[in-house]
RNA sequence: GCCCAGGUGGCGGAAUUGGUAGACGCGCUAGCUUCAGGUGCUAGUGCUCGUAUGGGCGUGGAGGUUCGAGUCCUCUCCUGGGCACCA
């Protein structure tokens, strides 16, 4: 009677093949039926899979196997971001080729993924490094350019004098290089550039309309694009021998407002002004030198005080002539945005005001807040930023904020010495990269043609490459650099950059739709797929990937593949699995397996198994190997299955915050596993029949239980679709102990309509699970007798009546305090609740000697008596 | 410095969106089952006063709105995360 142990990485194998065997998940376009694409973000293809991505890909594969359930056609296709620096730095130090790394972690990476079990179309895998994948994205590349959205121009680029090579940011470790240890230097490169900038403002304005899409993400990207409107305007400079074309000084400002506020203007130590004062003065020249020593980094800002250099140019207010402010060079003005110069008021910003008392400028207020007198007025500390009433201004006194703004634009304008400007701060998107394991971009240098696109298609990335000398090995290989121009046929030189490997995870969700086409993406099958309906993944990728593929859909749109402006109509960013640290008296990381725990609670001790000497137990943080803390998948899976691993990383915490992987805990998830094969297995033990008849009359045992399961298939159902694990798996656990006292209470008397019911129930309960434990609910669904795959099975529909019920239970308050419940028929009316709730023993006498002067009832909800 | 997200039992968290705070899981306590080595079942488990019926206090803190606040408003403290001194 009671069954075996349930041997789930026996079980979960068969069950693969099964699918494996019927291809179930293999997906054709198919116009009659409603489509859903799910997508989690594709993994690069580091060796091993990691607690991070069984986390990442079950929460896809739930969405994927509960729109199945449901009725829709699923895409859920899985492929390689299989470029990038990683392969080849292993390159560097170990000698192996890139691409022998790349396919052997792929094809490892692959068999940990199947062993998951998740319900992906593997006929769709791509990786970005295949030749087939990367010839399309030439193609499109050669499409952007000549569409106009593709240019090449000088840049600086991070240089390793000692390596010959370029560095990525984070290759550079305080201004050295991270192999060779020596400082850094800029240089200028010729570069190829996508002009995302052309979609700014589109790009902004579309995020209103992500709706499924978290607001963090969207603000995150709203502020990377960072729009502003301003006004250029013109000053005009005194002082000094000026070259003309220096006469005046364009700054731009988002405050014109303010304009009579101002006390000071500074330009950024990289404007050309400054670069030309600093040639005859040295105290300048020294001044400019410091302040590009300054980092750039956050940290380097935060502490940098704000610090100027008076250059002894005087700027001249523009409608009060007598005005003659002070031109310092300043260290946090900043040369790419705007105009690389602005004009200070103090009093409205706080830079400018810390400025200002440094040096000791004016600080004079000119926006007054409502209700403030505008003669004693001032700023101390704080710069005001609000809104207000304009003063001390001249013909702008009296107007409001905007209305001044706009005063200020339009004179100016008229004068011909400003000019109104939207201003972003996104900049165009630089894809070369001076390295080898990427995409060929795919262009030809001719002196007399120019740039010419490679014909030919794809420009292979040559195999034969040595990687024992610094630099890019395709700039040195015999054959790949020198060419015959396409067009003239002279010697010509080819493009040995390879593109950003973001360039290559900018469109593969496209690709996915038609991987095998001759064509970036055949269109018919983008037009049914696209967009992806659910994208999951890492919110490390909320700005530059989803900005850049956002760029991609529109840049493919304009040159004809598709047809669609935004490629993820649904988003969701989930959180990292995170483990406890352990380190010991000298501060070593210690591995989880070498300590012994002791105690309970806040007494809870580690002590290191062999010596005893004392760990201290550190916070949870994100699986590292440096830390020691990782807990493989691979490993797990091998002992306990894949469903264990499943249920245990989405039940403890909700999606979006990172969960703490626990022995204890995932002991509790390998419990349920165990539980809930002994309860369906029982259920089919004393439950009716497989395809029994619906009794005509349900007892009030089987009603009850009934109720419980459909409410709780309603709201496991709302839980997926909205995406809370969580609470879905914690109300699965309720359905279990509440199937578990069905089973326990069904055992004295017979009753035929409870065993329906218990069958029914347990059903349900297994195609609930299913979209979590898949391998678990076909095992189940089997012993329920059933010969199909659960995996094909509809989602069960809760039946509307079951979820209302005709008695509720409502609480009684006396004064906001509950003091009692009371049973009553849901359509109760207001007086008879009332009567019901004043006649409770416990309002009695919470009541007693007091005097009831209003009673609130809420049908169906609450029952509120002041006393 | 700015912006964002959070603070609920010993822990992870729930509360279907202003209506019984603490569901569910972990841990713990007691008991049962010849159960022996990651087992199952039953009961209990916010704090506190009380033998108990029962009472008091409780969602970081202080105010406020409301019949009623974990949820809304104001201020404040703390913890994470992000960033670009963006004029």
């Amino acid at each position: 009677m009671v069954a075996e142990r349930y041997n789930a990485p026996e079980r979960e194998k068969h069950w693969r093949k099964t699918w494996d065997d019927e291809e179930v998940y293999k997906v054709e376009e198919n116009e009659s039926r409603p489509k859903h694409y799910v997508l989690e973000m594709f993994p690069y293809p580091s060796g091993r899979i990691h607690m991070g991505h069984v986390r990442n890909y079950s929460m896809g594969d739930v969405v994927a196997r509960y729109k199945r359930a449901k009725g829709y056609n699923v895409l859920h296709p899985m492929g390689w971001d299989s470029f990038g620096m990683p392969a080849e730095n292993a390159a560097l130090q170990s000698g192996v080729h890139p691409k022998d790394s790349t396919y052997a972690h792929i094809a490892t990476m692959r068999e940990q993924l199947k062993e998951m079990g998740l319900s992906l179309d593997w006929s769709r895998e791509l990786a970005t490094s295949d030749p087939e994948y990367y010839e399309q994205q030439q193609r499109l590349f050669i499409d952007f350019l000549q569409k106009g959205l593709v240019y090449h121009k000088k840049s600086k680029v991070n240089w390793d004098p000692v390596d010959h090579t370029v560095l990525a940011n984070e290759q550079v470790i305080d201004g050295k290089g991270w192999r060779s240890g020596a400082p850094v230097e800029q240089r200028e490169l010729d570069q190829w550039f996508l002009k995302i900038t052309e979609y700014a403002e589109d790009l902004l304005s579309a995020l209103d309309r992500l709706e499924r899409w978290p607001d963090k993400v969207r603000l995150m990207q709203r502020n990377w694009i960072g729009r502003s409107e301003g006004l250029l305007m013109q000053f005009a400079l005194e002082g000094g021998a000026l070259p003309k074309e220096h006469e005046k000084l364009e700054v731009f400002t988002t405050r014109p407002d303010t304009i009579f506020g101002m006390s000071f203007c500074a330009i950024s130590p990289d404007h050309p002004l400054a670069k030309q004062l600093a040639v005859e003065d040295e105290g300048l020249s020294a001044f400019i030198k410091e302040t590009h020593q300054m980092g750039t980094s956050e940290e380097d800002i935060e502490r940098a005080e704000k610090r100027g250099y008076d250059t002894g140019l005087k700027a001249v207010h523009p409608f009060r002539k007598t005005t003659k402010v002070p031109v310092y060079v300043a260290n946090f003005v900043l040369m790419q945005y705007g105009t690389g110069a602005i004009f200070g008021c103090p009093a409205h910003d706080q830079r400018d005001l810390d400025f200002a008392r440094k040096y000791k400028l004016p600080v004079k207020a000119v926006v007054v807040p409502e209700g403030e007198d505008p003669k004693d007025f001032t700023v101390g500390d704080e710069a005001y930023t609000g809104p207000g009433g304009i003063a001390n201004s001249s013909f702008l006194d009296g107007m409001g904020v905007d209305e001044a703004k706009n005063e200020v634009a339009t004179r100016m304008e008229k004068r011909g010495e400003g000019q109104r400007k939207i201003n972003y701060r996104l900049r165009d998107w630089g894809i070369s990269r001076q390295r080898y394991w990427g995409c060929p971009i795919p262009i030809i240098h001719c002196e007399t043609c120019g740039v010419v696109p490679a014909e030919d298609l794809p420009v292979r990335l040559p195999e034969d490459v040595t990687f024992d000398k610094p630099g890019n090995p395709l700039d040195r290989h015999p054959t790949f650099k020198h060419v015959d121009c396409p067009k003239c046929g002279a010697p010509a030189r080819r493009e040995t950059d390879t593109m950003d490997t973001f360039v290559d995870s900018s469109w593969y969700f496209a690709r996915f739709c038609s991987p095998h086409a001759k064509t970036p993406v055949d269109r018919k099958a983008v037009d049914y797929w696209l967009p992806v309906d659910q994208y999951i993944g890492g919110v490390e990728h909320a700005i530059l990937h989803l900005l850049y593929s956002r760029f991609f859909m529109r840049a493919m749109t304009d040159t004809g593949h598709v047809d669609i402006d935004e490629p993820f109509a649904g988003l969701f960013t989930q959180g990292m699995v995170i483990h406890e640290t352990y380190r010991d008296k000298n501060g070593q990381w210690i591995n989880p397996d070498d300590i012994s725990f002791q105690g309970e609670g806040r007494e809870r001790k580690a002590i290191l198994a062999k010596s005893g000497e004392p760990v201290t137990i550190g916070p949870p943080e994100k699986m590292s190997k440096s830390k020691k803390n990782t807990v493989d998948p691979v490993d797990f899976i091998a002992n306990f299955g894949a469903d264990t691993a499943r249920w245990f990383v989405l039940s403890d915490s909700p999606p979006e915050r990172d969960v703490a992987w626990s022995d204890e805990g995932v002991q509790g998830s390998w419990r349920m596993v165990q539980r809930l094969w002994r309860l369906i297995d029982e259920a089919a033990e004393k439950g009716a029949e497989k395809g029994a008849k619906r009794p005509a009359e349900f007892s009030g045992s089987a009603t009850e239980l009934r109720r419980t399961f459909h409410k709780g298939l309603h709201w496991v159902s709302h839980n997926i679709e909205t995406l809370r694990f969580n609470t879905a798996i914690a109300t699965i656990y309720d359905l279990a102990n509440k199937l578990g006292s069905a089973l326990q209470g069904q055992k004295n008397d017979k009753d035929p309509s409870l065993e329906w019911a218990l069958r029914e129930s347990a059903e349900i309960m297994t195609q609930m699970f299913a979209p979590i434990m898949p391998h678990l609910a076909e095992e189940c669904w089997a012993r329920l007798g059933y010969n199909s795959l659960i995996v094909k099975q509809p989602w069960p529909e809760a039946e509307q009546a079951l979820l209302v019920d005709d008695q509720i239970t409502i609480a009684v308050q006396i004064n906001g305090k509950r003091r009692d419940e009371l049973q009553i028929t849901r359509n109760a009316s207001k007086a008879d609740i009332e009567a019901a709730a004043l006649d409770l023993e416990g309002v009695k006498r919470a009541l007693e000697g007091r005097e009831i002067k209003k009673i609130i009832v809420v049908p169906q909800r609450i029952v509120n008596v002041v006393a």
